[in-house]
Order: structure tokens, then sequence, then C-alpha cells
DNA sequence: CAATACCATAAGTATTTACTTATGGTAAAA
DNA sequence: TTTTACCATAAGTAAATACTTATGGTATTG
């Protein structure tokens, strides 16, 4: 028995419209040879498939019991068919991600890793701050979003994969700065250099103070936190950032993490896309990527 | 995606040997042969299956997810081919009969006779009235049909196989019940207890009056012989029934027939089915095995 | 290092495939 | 009765198929 698959769609057509004439119509062909296939195909069994009485065909026994295998066949083929395609989609595609910009100092190295397992997968990557990730988020402009608290408003899925400790920083001759165990207190006395309201960390700032019935006394207003960092250097008041912003300040000695009692004020990092959306088999694997490695990650750049 | 039912022969076997020049062997090719195929299935899919590490050839995750499927079709194929192999012969497969309401009685036997024979063959067996059979004929939702009397109007192939007497029934304590060699002029003054009109023993009653010039004086209108049987016990009137209906009443001397001259009324039952349809093998069997059996039957039943 | 075992590639080819157009037959519908 | 709707068959054809033989490259193996 040499069954084609050509056959077998043949078959199908015909046994679904029960008509020789309208197969030939939906697969495009001639009526003759939609007539030869299946004449083909009853050769290659060696039984009719079809009795014609009249106008009309009908399946015989054998016909009906070639329909249901050849239907099963033919979903397995369009399910392998899916399958493969989306393996393709990871060897060869497209990654959007967008960080806050805050996440930048770590992503990046994120992506690097992932890119490395993944040769042939373009990734773009956009960093800007959280009204812009909103609204990138809300255009379907991006597959996926790694960011600090997440809004409420939309519908999002996040998932927390990492710690974020906000941490007070100044500059080395600071009074504080030698101190320890800094009561909270001390810190309402100060003033803040602060990111632009609507800012993730400036979320953050203003609920822990009103939390605490505390009033943030603020300085200038930044809108990044290398800006903030600059400014707290140079004098002009202490700052609150993500420690994961700081590695080469700390180590340059540009600036020192103050030892204060309510300190760091714990958040997280999320990986956010919005809910419903059909993740690429890239974005997936990136999102499984993300959450496997953060716990490495986190302890290489907390220590 | 063109993949051809070769091409996953030839990757089943190379992925089965972990090796090309295997494969080569198993099917009988020369190892280029197999090289050309997978190289060419490759192509269709867009992936590598195969991935080599110095001599050994390993599936790739693609492929995997392929074998998989692969065998899945081939050992669907493999089914149905022993299925339409054993369809060829009778050793599988389904008859679908249908018979008159009045058939019904003996037909079950028939059937259960030829099941014996075939174990294997599913037997479908749908009991209704005459429209019903024809509407079944008209739309080929049958194979066989056992009726009386078959119509002139459509194209059919009808063979007469055993006798259907019509006799005349009445209870017990009827005026007639005793008398010998009724004259027909005596039943014209008796009411009968008709089936619809349509029914084909209505029909032959009718006609056979009228042959005679005599009036049918009918009184109750049933839909089924066991109706008309128990409407005569009961008094209502005489009726006319084939004889095969009746097997247990006059065991059980419910019944009586009546010893009338004209009597019984000689028709014959008929296997039909339509002009130009293919029978499959088992339902020429069952044509064969009804038109064997038909004598011994009928000594049987008739006696 | 040489031999070996594998797979890849190239070129050539007989056969098969999958159609097409043209035409004919038949049952049902008008 | 004529027309219509369907399917079967025949003849012809460009393209694809499924091989073959010959050869080359590359790890492992002895």
């Amino acid at each position: 028995m040499k069954v084609t698959l050509r056959q077998l769609k043949v078959f199908e057509s015909v046994a679904s419209h029960s008509s020789y004439t309208r197969a030939a119509e939906e697969l495009h062909l001639t009526q003759p040879a939609v007539s030869m296939q299946i004449k083909q195909l009853e050769g290659n069994i060696g039984l009719p498939l079809f009795e014609r009485l009249g106008k009309k065909i009908y399946l015989t026994e054998a016909g009906k019991e070639l329909y249901g295998y050849s239907s099963s066949i033919s979903r397995q083929l369009n399910e392998i068919e899916e399958i493969l395609e989306n393996m393709k989609g990871l060897a060869r595609g497209r990654l959007r991600v967008s960080v806050a910009s805050t996440a930048n100092y770590f992503t990046t190295r994120l992506l690097a890793g992932f890119s490395k397992l993944h040769t042939g997968v373009t990734v773009v990557l956009d960093v800007t701050n959280r009204a812009g990730l909103l609204t990138q988020l809300a255009n379907n402009e991006t597959d996926l979003v790694i960011m600090g608290q997440p809004p409420q408003e939309l519908d999002l899925v996040t998932t927390a994969f990492m710690e974020n400790p906000l941490v007070v920083i100044a500059p080395l001759n600071h009074p504080l700065a030698t101190e320890n165990q800094i009561p909270f207190v001390r810190l309402q006395d100060e003033t803040f250099v602060v990111r632009e309201p609507g800012s993730g960390t400036r979320i953050a700032m203003e609920r822990y103070f009103s939390e605490r019935g505390a009033r943030l006394t603020t300085g200038m207003e930044m809108t990044s936190n290398e800006a903030i960092k600059q400014a707290v250097e140079a004098g002009l008041g202490l700052g609150i950032v993500s420690i994961h912003t700081l590695e080469l300040e700390l180590e340059t000695g540009r600036l020192t993490v103050l030892d204060a009692r309510a300190f760091p004020i714990l958040r997280h990092w999320y990986i956010v896309h919005r809910q419903g959306k059909r993740l690429s088999p890239i974005a997936q694997a990136f999102k499984i990527f993300v959450l496997e490695e953060a716990t490495s990650m986190a302890s290489k750049t907390l220590n």
C-alpha cells in the first residue's frame, strides 16, 4: 500500500463535501484530477471508498473507516507543524524587552546571557521610565517588561524574581556617613534629591515616609538615577536608590550607603506582560531564563 | 510544509538506528539516498532534525518531537491498513439491514444465524414501516432491506426468497372460527381491523378485495401488527396478517386462523437494494445467506 | 599516522507524479 | 423530453521524484 498524503488530503476533501466537484473547487483543481487521486487511492487500498447512487456519492464502510484515520493523521500533522514552527521561533526571531531605568544595571547582564544561549535571536532592549513602560505595555509595543512595583490599573501578569533593596546614599564626607544604626528620625531632617513624581522609586519613597508619619523633604528633582547619584556626590542632599545601581560608585568610593535602621526598603523586581498576551516562544524562554537566573544574579550583585 | 510519508518513513528508520547507514540498509537503499530524504525533510520543516557529534548522530529537540508524531502516524497507517485488509474479506465490518415491521418476526432469527457465522461483523437492524424503508433506500442509509411487496417507482433489485401468506385471524369464540372452507362472500360482511393506509399489508388487502369486486369494511386502524392482533382478540373485528407474526398467539390459543377459501393471500418476502449499489462483501454474503436459509426457515415457521 | 567508519555533496537519469484539456455517460431536475 | 449536474475516462505533458554512482571531508580508532 503506497498511500500518499496527497491522496488522503483529496480524499478528506471529497468525503467532507460528498462531492468530487466541490473538493476540486476547494483544492483549486479540476474535477478529473480529484477523480484520479481517489481512483489511485482506491487502487492502493483495494477497496472502493465511495459509491455513487445517482447524483450523490456516499462513503462506503471502508471509506468511513479511512476517513476517521485520515482526519486523525492530518490533525497530527497540523499539530507537529505548529510545534516545529514554534521551535523555529526559538532558533531565530526577535525579543523586545523594556526595562525601568533602574533595572538597566543588571538586565544587560541577563540579556547577554540569554543571547549567548540563543544566538540568532535579536534582542531589542529599551530603557525607559515608568510612564514609558506603561504606554508600551498598553500599546503592545514590547514582549516583556522588567520593572519595580507594577501598577494595579492594567491587567498584568507580574512575577517577582529578585529582591530590589532601596538604600540611602550619601557623599563620603556626609556627617551621617560614619554613624551606625542611624534612627529614622534623624533622616527626617535631611533633604533628599529625588526622582520625578510618578517614578517608581519616588512613589516608594513617599509611601515609605508617610507610612511612618514623616514628611519627606525634597530637594532637587532629577529624571535619572545617574543624575541623582551625581547630585548626591555633589552634596546636594541624600538620595534613595536601588542598590543595583551603585556597583561602580561603591567600588570607586564616590558614595556610601548609610547604615540607617529602617533600611533597606525591601521591594522586588518584576517581570511583566499584559494578561492575555500570547508570549512568543522566545519570550517564554526568556521569562523562564530570568526566573532561573535571578537567584545567582542576586547573589552576585548584592554581596 | 509538504512533508511526504516517504520522508517520515526514512526519518523514522534513521532515528531508530541513530545511523544513516543502518537506515539505508534497512530500507535497501544507498546511504546518499537516505541523506537526501532527510535533507529534504529538514528543508521542508525548516529545522535540523539530527545533529552530528563526531561519528554519532543525535536527534535534536525538533527531531524528538517529530519522531513521536511520526511513529504515531505510521502506527495509525498500519492500523487502518489492517482494518481495510480485513474488510476486503468478511472478517470485519458493518451490515445495515432494515426490515418491514411485519418481517421482524423472522429476520431476527436470520440475523442471529448470520452473526454466528461472521463474528466481528456488526449488524445494525432497523425495524420500520414501509415509508421509512423507502426513504432509507432513497438516502442510501441501509445496505439491504427486507420487505413485502416492493414499490415499482424506484430502481430496485428485488429478490423473492420466501412465501409470505396472509391469513384471516379471529378470536376463538368467533362464529366463523369453527367453520371450514368459508366462502369469500361470508367475509365481505365482516368488519376488519386494519393497518394504516400505505402499509404493505393494507395495500395487499385492498387490492385483494377489489380484485374480487368486494368492498372492504374497515373498523379500527392500527399502526402495528401487535395492535391488530390484540384488537382482534378483543373482538373488534377480523384481521388479516402475515402468518409469520402469529407464532405465539397460535401456540397459546389466543387467536385462530380462519379456514377461508380464498386464503391465504400468497405474497412473498423480498430482499431489496437499490440498483447500482455496490454491495459490500458482507452484504453480498448476507444476501446469499438469506436466500439459502429461506427454505429451511420457511418450513420451521410455516408448519 | 594510517585506517576506518560515517555522512555530505554532486551529477546524472529513468520513472512517476500530478496535473491539464477534451469528451462521454448517466441520473435527476425542469 | 430536454437540460443540467456529476463523475469517469483518455490522452498529453511539464515537473518532480527517488534513486543511482562517484567522490570528498571529518572524527574516531588501532
